[in-house]
DNA sequence: GCTTTAAGTATTATATAATGATACCTAATG
DNA sequence: CATTAGGTATCATTATATAATACTTAAAGC
């Protein structure tokens, strides 16, 4: 095991971290040796980190089969960060008010690397559960808010992002093209927004406006996503965009504190 | 530093979980005296600890004022959570049909040892931020959602529970008579729901039903939050509680794995 | 129903890796 | 400009995490 050699890390601690990102959408729960080798630790380490974890409340065990889930804790976790993050509370009535007077899924996304996180979700039509769900992170390049928002940046830096940041194909219309979602941006730079079709779930269509900062670049994003069946481009620029832009607006706040490398 | 004398305890590692949860709402960002301060850990690991979650993700650093604060992994960690919960998928399109049918804020609670966590919210109408906020765990006795949970056990089980379970005062009216609550239970626990009026914000109003398991005792709870000016037990009991019953019926699973001690 | 195998649990000697004291640096404050 | 508090870096010491191994339990195979 190679730690990173630096008295001002514990290797221990960052042991334990893996343990816990272990979880995901397809490791729900898993018993000491699924643990282990996904982490690649040892047993014993697995079972020393692990046991430490559920003493300390972290973990649950199930007492039957002895496998190990995410506790309770992981949703104080969440509670704890939207009182840290300034945005959040700034956004929430706004957005709930939106989500009201559209009757359409809103949500709030900010930027996380390359990768956009939902932060808020205001679901208002039944979906598939992921997209009902905070904390998913998904390649900004494949969404509209981290389109929306990587549009607000200096030319040469979203250039770059569109030439290097990854995408993966979530649904056969995602689109895998640089070019076309060059092209894209493009337009929010242009429109002050952007729409997107069928990226992550088929037929589904999303806008987004930017959350400006005070340097005029995005920190988030609100979003709204509606079904294909039901509405057009023209209908959402129409229906949609007036109020959703009100909201980020509205939203945009004076001081707000850059998230730390 | 008195740790846990078990070779299967990995202090470090617990250490760093105390750095963690020194987040809350009270404390979004922490300078690093803050968090040694806060913790009871001396300095150096203070600061080796801090470091080891910084690297790993698990807590941004503000370059300029150098506090740390949560980072996105801790929504994540709320999304891993929610494919582990069975629950949360279960409820989560039939709560969201509940909200659209009522108009009103709906929320799923489930019991935590002797508080109740707020797993889902759907805020329809403007609220403190609180309200509005996944993960926040209250003492189950304020609560109608703990009430009603409370009825679904075995008589001498929650009346321990009545008389030993935390309050504490949230509003100038919550109620701080264990006589009342016991009073509120047994109400809940012949007519199958119950209802509270302003223990957690002002003339907030709650009912609560039931999510059975398998062998009848709760596991969770459809909670509907109104706003006492506009609504009363009446009219609550007449618009609400119907489709609140149904959704909490229609959630109840057949299969059901207990969390883990 | 007995054997085999896998998974979870417990114990221990060993040395690595965490420790905490201290010294250094930086930037506020008076 | 001096003072001080807070943040950062270094290092000798040994406590603490480690990984091998043995033990226990439960499931799978015959």
């Amino acid at each position: 095991m190679k730690t990173k050699q630096n008295t001002l890390y514990v290797g221990s601690l960052a042991k334990g971290l893996r343990l816990l990102r272990a979880f995901d959408e397809s490791h729900r729960e898993m018993s000491l040796s699924e643990l282990a080798a996904r982490t690649g630790l040892d047993k014993s380490a697995t079972q020393r980190l692990a046991n430490t974890l559920h003493v300390e409340g972290m973990l649950d065990k199930d007492p039957g089969t002895r496998r190990f889930r995410p506790s309770h804790a992981w949703l104080e976790m969440a509670y704890a960060y939207y009182w840290s993050d300034p945005l959040v509370g700034q956004a929430m009535p706004k957005l709930i008010n939106l989500s009201q007077e559209l009757g359409e899924t809103v949500n709030l996304a900010e930027l996380s690397g390359d990768h956009i996180i939902y932060v808020s979700r205001l679901p208002c039509k039944r979906t598939y559960f992921a997209a009902t769900v905070i904390g998913r992170r998904l390649p900004a390049l494949s969404t509209s808010a981290g389109r929306a928002m990587l549009a607000t940046f200096p030319e040469d830096e979203w250039r770059a992002a569109v030439d290097h940041w990854p995408i993966k194909p979530f649904t056969p219309s995602t689109t895998l093209d640089r070019d076309a979602i060059r092209a894209s941006v493009e337009a929010a730079v242009h429109d002050g927004y952007a729409i997107s079709k069928g990226q992550m779930i088929l037929n589904e269509m999303a806008v987004a406006t930017p959350i400006l900062g005070p340097d005029g670049r995005a920190c988030a994003a609100v979003q709204c996503s509606v079904s294909g069946h039901t509405w057009d481009r023209d209908r959402i620029a129409a229906e949609i965009l007036p109020k959703l832009q009100d909201t980020a607006n509205a939203i945009s706040p004076s001081f707000l504190s850059h998230r730390g490398a």
